[in-house]
DNA sequence: CGATCCTATCGAAACGGTTCGATATCAATG
DNA sequence: CATTGATATCGAACCGTTTCGATAGGATCG
């Protein structure tokens, strides 16, 4: 592959000259940039970026690690980011843990040895060790999504817990008393505030939470569906049911339509985070939708201030908490009293 | 940041020594091996990828182009592709062409640029010049999805032919006559291969294609949308509908719902490609499903052999056309004599 | 006209590694 | 004991760039 050295042979003049004329860094004659234009067309000769990267000490390199390429939660998430940074000539590289949170700290040490000038990620984990291995990591991260307590690492986010709140206050004011909820991993922030907004709810509403109404799916459509199997099943069955993401709510959907019961006639669902793509779902599913545009375009700018060097270093962690929207579907009935 | 430098001095020893120890790539004594990895812990010492790609030659970056990274499909693709090459050290990284054609060549340049050791993509352009483009890229490329005529890259994709006659068959077995196609843009590969399949099952099926009953909507729900919208409105409007893709699928599902139709006693719907994922629609739509899981599998089996340097170059490039599986669900019914 | 200042160009030193060809030590061999 | 062959270590060249300081030839100025 050619490289400058070609060029500079080729048009008769020293390397420095034509890296001077190439970045327009330096004064170069009218008729010498034509030459080295005409030579790099000639030897077909593209910058090696490892190379300016190395001697510029900073690569255009941006990590971006994603809980789950599968879910189109992070698809959208990711292409809506990509539109916004590889407008800045960086790029993104990057890896998917496929909800499997022992692949985090691999994966940020590989991002890392790659020189990344910034990691954006949807982290897993949220416990002391990988805190610390945050905070020692020494490379700029905006949080996305989830938290990691312990760290001052900027955080952008949608309120979970007030989503929670919004669609069981609203299941309430339907006349729900009995209402189950699918909630994710006890361990992930994001779960945590989901769960505290649905308790939250049930207590201003005065509705009692039995226990066996709390059911935790690890966010796993095949989870809940055997909860919700399990749960419609008993003679004391909810009249409405909370999922607490996509993939559940459809498992909880698919698990009332195979037991026979139609929704929302006799059981209403709605669902945490149902994007778009799904929402055509027969019944449309009641949910509260994360501002995906939003979450990007924040996380992009402060990734891309980072990089530049202007984030104001001032100690403070900076976080931003986006409105969930309630969007009121088809499978959600008033409860006959 | 630490260097190999501050480790050296660090241990006592010379640079080529800590080199050679901490790649296993020559002799050291026990002794020094050990004050070396003391040394490389105290000074926090991460090797530096792209000083080691730039002396090596090559990069552990792999290039991949997503046509539509919100769409399931890609979601999917992209993950199990990254699940076989981040085993080997090696990453991706990922741009998205958001469905535009023009983000293409200033794509594949930039991905260059990066020295990346290899490109995956799924393209959106089938035109001379891109494939030009293309057979000057000098970088090993792997396509999926859809071909580019008049490159010998390699290829890996699914039988869309196939799968379009499959849908069609299955429908004219219903007893079917009237059908109409939702398809996506003319210009594309995959688009093409699915118009033929269709055509090519209505002929076998002794059955006429009225021109207004082909409607190109170019993988676009919204178009597709509107089109049924028009379509079922028409005295002569069709009893089944094959749609080329799983946007359209959806949009046409719910065109026909909104106008009061019910699927599927009053009409058929089936749909190319409508992922797992959204299977929950229901009812559930009659699908050709593409095996994600194998393209993945083929495709990055195969870069990592270019990657190594293993990949035959005999000049012939190497197809691997994967079986769609018909996956009959609720969406289809028998047409009443 | 000599000093001064642009303008255009160049050589060489980095950046952070790898790797090849020395060199030095030491045990085994004939 | 001189030779050989491992074994362990090192110095230096190099990968493809950028960038700093130097040089040289005008044009401008007092």
């Amino acid at each position: 592959m050619a490289t400058i050295r070609d060029v500079a042979r080729h048009a008769g003049v020293s390397i420095s000259t034509v890296s001077l004329a190439l970045n327009g860094t330096g004064p170069v004659s009218e008729e010498t940039r034509a030459r080295i234009d005409a030579a790099v067309a000639a030897v077909r000769y593209t910058p090696n970026l490892m190379a300016q990267n190395l001697k510029r000490g900073q690569s255009k390199l941006i990590g971006m690690v994603l809980g789950d390429a599968a879910n189109p939660f992070f698809g959208r998430l990711f292409g809506t980011i990509d539109k916004h940074i590889s407008g800045h000539e960086h790029m993104l590289i990057v890896a998917n843990l496929a909800s499997d949170p022992g692949r985090e700290l691999r994966t940020l040490t590989l991002l890392k040895r790659h020189r990344v000038a910034g990691i954006i990620m949807t982290p897993l984990r949220n416990d002391p060790e990988f805190a610390a291995h945050l905070n020692e990591l020494d490379v700029p991260v905006v949080l996305v999504d989830q938290d990691v307590d312990g760290t001052a690492l900027d955080f952008v986010t949608s309120d979970h817990r007030r989503g929670a709140e919004m669609l069981t206050a609203y299941l309430a004011r339907l006349g729900h008393r009995r209402i189950a909820y699918v909630g994710g991993q006890r361990n992930m922030w994001a779960a945590e505030r989901r769960l505290e907004g649905f308790r939250s709810a049930m207590a201003e509403g005065g509705l009692a939470v039995e226990p066996e109404f709390e059911i935790v799916a690890d966010y796993s459509a095949d989870l809940a569906y055997d909860n919700v199997i399990r749960l419609m099943s008993s003679p004391s069955r909810p009249t409405a049911i909370l999922a607490a993401n996509n993939y559940m709510a459809i498992g909880a959907l698919q698990a009332v339509t195979d037991l026979g019961f139609r929704c929302p006639d006799d059981v209403s669902i709605a669902g945490i985070d149902v994007v778009a793509w799904s929402s055509i779902v027969m019944p449309r599913i009641t949910t509260v939708e994360q501002p995906i545009d939003e979450l990007a375009r924040v996380a992009s700018l402060w990734m891309m201030e980072h990089v530049r060097g202007e984030a104001g270093r001032g100690g403070e962690r900076r976080c931003h908490v986006a409105e969930p929207r309630l969007v009121i579907g088809h499978s959600c009935a008033p409860l006959p009293k």
